[in-house]
DNA sequence: CACCTATCGATAATTTTTTATCGATATAAA
DNA sequence: TTTATATCGATAAAAAATTATCGATAGGTG
C-alpha cells in the first residue's frame, strides 16, 4: 500500500484564488472579535456567497473543519495564507515611480501579502534618487543587472502604456518570473513568465456597464 | 410583422465585460497602425484568447462583422465603448485623498472610460482644501448633501479599511448607486447599490500563488 | 463570370464552475 | 449515556462558460 507523501493539493481555479483574500479579510476581523471557530455558513453570509462554495474553496487549502463547529480560525487564516504563498515574502522590483507607483510603494500591507518591494526604477532622471517609503528610486538602466544579481522574481509595472513592453522585456532579461502589470497594455512574454494584469479599467468597465443597465 | 425597435442586447457575463476593455486597448493600437478591418482571429492572437470566444464577446456588443473581412475597427471600438457605457461620462465623487486616491485623481484617462470625478472628500482636515489635478478636496461632512443635490451616481472609495463602510453608508445616503471600492473590506449595501471591488490584494494573490507553484 | 477561401454567426459539444443532496461525525443537551 | 443537530466533505446535478463544428456569404482570384 502506497503512502501519500505530500498533502494532496487540489488544483486551484483562478476564481477560488480571487476569493481567498476576501476570506482572510473577514476572518481577521472575526478573530479580532475573539471568535475561535467559524463555519462555512458564517463566511458565506458575510460575503454574500454560497456556503458550499466556501467549503469547496477552503477544501482546496487543505484545512479541515470539524463537524458542528466549523474551522479553527487561526488555522484557517494560516492555511489560506500558505495557499497564496503569503506566509513568506518574495522580493520585488517596481518600475515607474509615478503617482500609482508611489501609492503602491507606500502600501505597507503588501508585506502581509507576500510581496516585498526592495527597489524602484525610473526613466525620468528627475525622479531618480528620490526615496519613497524608504525605497530608493534607481535609474532604469540598472534594472536587468540588479534583478539578475539579486535573484528578484517579481516585477511590478506602473509605467505609462507606451513603455510597459520595454520594461517587461528588461525584467525578463533580468530573470524575473512574474509580472504584476498595471499598465493598460497586453504584454507579450514567453510562456514561462506569469503575468497578472491589474488594470483599473477592467473593473471600471463592469461598474459603468452595470450602472447603465440599472438606470434604464 | 413586428419591428424590432431596440437592438437586441444579449446578456453580458461579467467575464465578457472584463475582456471588452482589453479589446479596446489593442483595437486602438491597430487603428493607429491604419488597420481598418480586424478579424476575431487577429484579436484572439494578440491577446492569447480563442477566436470563437472573441466572436461571442463581440456579438454581445451588437456589432456585426463581414465574412472574409472581419469587423470595421471604428465601428467595433464604438460598439464596445457603447456597451460599457464609456461613450458618455458619469459624474463621480472620490473619498480618500491618500496616495491611491491622489493617483486615481491624477488619471486623465478615466474620462475615456466613462468616469468623470468632479470632487474629492477627506476626513483629515490638513488635506481639505488641497487641489489635486484641478479637483478640490472637500470635507467629508459635505459628501451626502452634495451627492444628493448634484445627482452624482458613482462613488470611489480609497479610504483605509476601517472607514470604508462608514463612507459607503454616506454615499448611499446621498443617493449614490454604484461604488468602486478600493478598500480591503467587504461592503454591506442594499440590493439596489452596485459594488465593484478593486482590491489589489485579490490580483496579487493569484500572482504569488502561481509563482510559488511554478517554482516548485 | 465562376470558383475558392477567409470569416462570420448559429448551434452543438465539452469543460468548468456553481449549487444540491446526503451520509458521517463531533459536540451539546436531555 | 443516549439523542438531537449543526456542520463537514464527498458525490451528484445543474448552470455557465468555453471550445468545436458547420453552413452561409462577401470578396478576392483565375
Amino acid at each position: 500500500m502506497e503512502m501519500v507523501l505530500e498533502k494532496q493539493v487540489k488544483a486551484l481555479s483562478e476564481r477560488t484564488l480571487r476569493r481567498l483574500p476576501r476570506y482572510i479579510e473577514i476572518l481577521k476581523r472575526m478573530k479580532s472579535e475573539k471568535i475561535e471557530f467559524v463555519s462555512s455558513n458564517m463566511i458565506a453570509d458575510e460575503l454574500g456567497l454560497d456556503s458550499i462554495q466556501v467549503r469547496k474553496d477552503l477544501a482546496a487549502t487543505g484545512v479541515i473543519g470539524k463537524p458542528k463547529l466549523g474551522f479553527a480560525i487561526d488555522e484557517l487564516i494560516a492555511g489560506i495564507k500558505h495557499t497564496l504563498n503569503w506566509d513568506n515574502q518574495t522580493d520585488a522590483f517596481l518600475v515607474g515611480a509615478g503617482s500609482l507607483g508611489s501609492a503602491i510603494l507606500g502600501y505597507k500591507t503588501f508585506s502581509d501579502h507576500g510581496l516585498n518591494i526592495i527597489a524602484a526604477f525610473e526613466n525620468e532622471p528627475s525622479k531618480v534618487g528620490e526615496i519613497i517609503n524608504h525605497i530608493t528610486v534607481l535609474p532604469i538602466e540598472k534594472l536587468s543587472d540588479m534583478a539578475y544579481r539579486m535573484k528578484v522574481h517579481i516585477g511590478v509595472i506602473t509605467v505609462p502604456a507606451g513603455e510597459a513592453q520595454k520594461v517587461a522585456d528588461m525584467m525578463i532579461e533580468g530573470g524575473i518570473k512574474a509580472i504584476w502589470n498595471f499598465a493598460p497594455v497586453h504584454l507579450k512574454v514567453p510562456d514561462f513568465v506569469i503575468v497578472e494584469n491589474a488594470q483599473l479599467s477592467h473593473s471600471l468597465g463592469v461598474l459603468t456597464h452595470k450602472l447603465a443597465e440599472s438606470l434604464k
